[in-house]
DNA sequence: GGCGTGACTTATA
DNA sequence: ATATAAGCCACGC
């Protein structure tokens, strides 16, 4: 029963911030602190990172739709090209930086 | 049940 | 703006 037997989530937090990054809508983006947020604990911001790590379904969890706080991608976002990354966000209709930042006041998306 | 790791966040210099 | 430091939580062995 290790310790935090008081959180609901136990068992599968990875789950639960697979489902919020899949239902992103397109042409969106959402910071990983929402996205951990949304999931159900803003202090999983680490956990959120590490569940993209593993990326089970790179095909399924869009990834490249979630960026860090400031609207940056990731510098380790390399999964097929770190340039697809922004390839892939411009044809959603965000437009990206060539340092990877993106407009958070236009294209972030707000978790309900 | 402990240790190390990590695609983050916030604060300070 | 960048760099460094500490904190946070979950997963794998």
């Amino acid at each position: 029963m290790k310790s935090r037997t008081k959180k609901p989530s136990r068992d599968g937090v990875f789950d639960r911030i697979y489902d919020v990054v899949r239902l992103i809508p397109k042409g969106k983006v959402a910071t990983y602190g929402q996205v951990a947020a949304a999931a159900g604990n803003p202090r999983w911001s680490r956990v959120v990172g590490y569940a993209l790590h593993v990326n089970p379904d790179p095909k399924t969890i869009k990834c490249h739709r979630v960026v860090d706080r400031n609207g940056r991608l990731s510098p380790a976002f390399v999964f097929g090209g770190c340039n697809a990354q922004a390839e892939l966000l411009k044809a959603e209709g965000v437009e990206v930086s060539e340092d990877g930042h993106v407009d958070l006041k236009k294209y972030l998306w707000h978790f309900e």
